[in-house]
DNA sequence: GTCTATACGCCGATAGAC
DNA sequence: GTCTATCGGCGTATAGAC
């Protein structure tokens, strides 16, 4: 079939979309087969064609993380500003696919989901990395803890339902401590 | 009855100290009626005889933890080291009670658990308010990221059943980052 | 490829014996 | 005060029709 190349279906796209919504809207729990089935539109049993079990959705969605995480990693390594502003600003909640993904993932980790947090080590080990190359060692650990910091509250804020909280008054706090790191 | 004055049954400690385990040893999921039973050497119906529903056993967890975060914030605030020192010493894992019921909490507050939630936004509170009267307002919120965010991922490292992460290190390096702020 | 129907286990909770 | 027995509901997964 020339020009085909094996797409994918359109469903299981579809499915996949309404798991990661699931989880960042709702959470863990709430991201049954069912709830994922009914609001991607198809039936459980459809589902279940596309990923034989829940545990084959999870994979796919970690490789999702994985190739937007990569881009990511890119930019933050040529951001103008610096890695370590660069990586405070983007600790905040923007409703990117990236951030989208890694709130699913850190729902998944929440009920301690075993290749999750092996996921989840290896990038916060990517990140400090490039901090370090750019504020040292030491520096690199306040740094992305700032962030992460933050990032954790505000999940929590955020809670299942609610809207993401403001935070911008944080982000310029950090943005601070950071200059004041780095100097 | 002289003395006796409404001693609380042992065997519901035994049960709440059992539940607290659960939660911090391997996660929210696993802490079922069931299991906490088994733990606490009663059976489902003993349980269910102290505590009428598992909301009630959660209500009385968050009470443990109110009262050792009040004793903590007391000692925060006398610390010689000054209350940021003290912060972000504490954001290690060591064991304490305080410690235990503080991430069993978090496990909670990871499934989305409201009245946990909102315990939680009143601590973070309390301590960003303590810390600000010593490093200011701005810096207060890059501390108290720091020590969460360190909080945070030792917790994910902890995952199930597998013992604290080593981090000594890291607290070293937010010391040192803690000087350079206040300064 | 997608559906319906159903099996099966686990969880929270109730009833009632001792 | 603590137990056993049991119910209803939900979540994952399978079988098989269309």
């Amino acid at each position: 079939m020339i020009g085909a190349m094996a797409r994918k279906p359109v469903a299981r796209e579809a499915v996949l979309d309404a798991f990661e919504s699931l989880l960042v809207e709702e959470g863990a729990r709430a991201a049954t087969l069912d709830a994922v089935a009914k609001r991607a539109g198809v039936s459980k049993g459809g589902l279940l064609y596309h990923f034989p079990n829940k545990e084959a959705m999870i994979s796919v969605l970690l490789e999702r993380m994985d190739r937007l995480v990569a881009a990511d990693l890119e930019a933050m390594a040529a951001a103008p500003e610096g890695a370590a502003a660069y990586f405070i600003k983007s600790s905040l909640w923007t409703d990117t696919p990236l951030d989208r993904v890694f709130v699913a993932a850190t729902r998944l980790a929440e009920v301690a989901h075993q290749e999750t947090l092996h996921r989840f080590a290896a990038v916060q080990a990517s990140w400090l990395e490039l901090l370090a190359s750019e504020v040292g060692p030491a520096m690199a650990k306040a740094v992305l803890y700032m962030g992460d910091g933050m990032y954790f509250n505000a999940m929590l804020a955020r809670g299942p339902g609610r809207p993401p909280p403001e935070m911008g008054a944080d982000v310029e706090s950090l943005l601070a401590a950071v200059e004041r790191l780095r100097g």
